[in-house]
DNA sequence: TCAAAAGTGTTCTGTGTACACCCATGG
DNA sequence: CCATGGGTGTACACAGAACACTTTTGA
């Protein structure tokens, strides 16, 4: 293998990880899974869920492999998608660790379970992070910054929106998701008009569902279309 | 380090290279720059230009370097953004190689330079990829065509486009880089009171440059604004 | 009958689109 | 003068924003 190496001394392998950020919306908070670290570097410290990748599987499978791990979440329901490589040599005290972060979304996952190892996991709102609660092991504050940035902007063109909804569910349940993620109230009747014109964005179900009061509401599941166009922008308007 | 390992026989280092997707646009084509690889595997294949990352150096330093060791490009004039991490056991025969990809984009480099390797660089027209010209190394395909759709969507909301052009360039010419890469004609006119109503896209530098034929142009430059808003959407209309 | 949420309709305004037209230069 | 590309103006259709209004349920 090292005859592609220039300078050999400049060179060594590496440890590859993969880390998650893994989110729902549940009431109108959003919530990213964290872990209590159990060990050093960063021993109590909350973090992103992770690991290394083992031999024979991709980063993908890697990733499914640890969201089943350490937070018991089979991944086959949620969308998993890849955010990037972080890979400062300063990064792990430890030394080089290259890591791939992962975004993984979903509907209310039933209970923010404990990983397979001594680690605490539990779900945190993401709009407490900024303050207190410990600072986070890692780089994993930058990477949960760009995990919040991506999904802010995959909201505007795709239909990923529908991740965090269930299999089925109401027009309302979809805009909430919506305003809980740009931060920002949306008129509900504008709201439905650009969805259902959306071509493939939703299909209606024909069932209804009763809200704790009021009117019931038309249910819909995810339509065939994944990219959006025309997109649903946020404006710069809108004070939430 | 160990002390993160699970099972330690399932999990081994990796060697991690970046490797670069380098476009400009020249006349009306857009190129990429590809290697004729030295060495097996994929002896006398086209690949993209890459290496192993160092010990002490970010993935964007790595990047960088094999920019100018390879291609003879100084990237500090050069869009550099990542793109993503190519992680498959099996894209690469010798082993468990991840690579993080890159994308390169800049005004029509004086010459292809030759990297300070054997190998021969040179600037292939992107349109015809397709077909013939040897299949591509390892997965660079699949890195290849990601970079491309990458690319047609930041078109759309970011001032990307300007980093094909030089310091100063015509209204003409940015459409231009427009057009080759989305592959559709625009309308001039409107492109232009597009571009020029969205704030911070380009600034009149007053000086002015003449075309072949016709009247002359005005030149403008990059503005502060990197996000545009509104985005300067490709409809699904307009044939080439 | 009231509150609350679903769903429809309407008006206003801005923006993309298509296209006609004028301007400035070299040949 | 003409050809060529730069640049301006305009009319139309459509889409988003704001908001009034109707419908359907439970209490």
């Amino acid at each position: 293998m090292d005859e592609w190496l220039k300078d050999s001394t400049e060179v060594e392998a590496s440890w590859v990880t993969v880390d998650l950020a893994i989110f729902t919306v549940r009431g109108d908070q959003l919530m990213v899974l964290l872990i209590e670290r159990g060990l050093e570097p960063f021993r109590g410290r909350p973090a992103l869920p992770g690991g290394y990748v083992q031999k024979d599987e991709t980063l993908r499978e890697g990733a499914l492999r640890e969201l089943w791990e350490e937070a018991g979440i089979d991944g086959s329901r949620l969308h998993l998608e890849q955010l990037g490589a972080y890979g400062d040599p300063r990064r792990d005290p430890r030394g080089r660790v290259v890591t791939i972060a992962y975004l993984a979304l979903g509907p209310d996952l039933p209970v923010p379970v404990g990983g397979t190892d001594a680690e605490r996991a539990y779900w945190a709102p993401v709009s407490e992070l900024a303050e207190g609660a410990g600072e986070l092991a890692f780089d994993h504050l930058i990477i949960l910054t760009d995990a919040l940035e991506e999904i802010r902007r995959k909201l505007e063109y795709t239909a990923v929106a529908t991740v965090f909804c269930g299999e089925s569910f109401t027009l309302s349940e979809l805009r909430t998701v919506y305003e809980v993620i740009w931060g920002q109230h949306l008129d509900p009747s504008n709201f439905r008009r650009k969805v259902l014109n959306t071509a493939g964005f939703v299909k209606p179900t024909g069932e209804q569902r009763l809200p704790p009061t009021g009117r019931p509401a038309a249910l819909y599941s995810r339509g065939s279309a994944w990219l959006l166009s025309p997109p649903l922008l946020r404006g710069a308007s809108h004070p939430a």
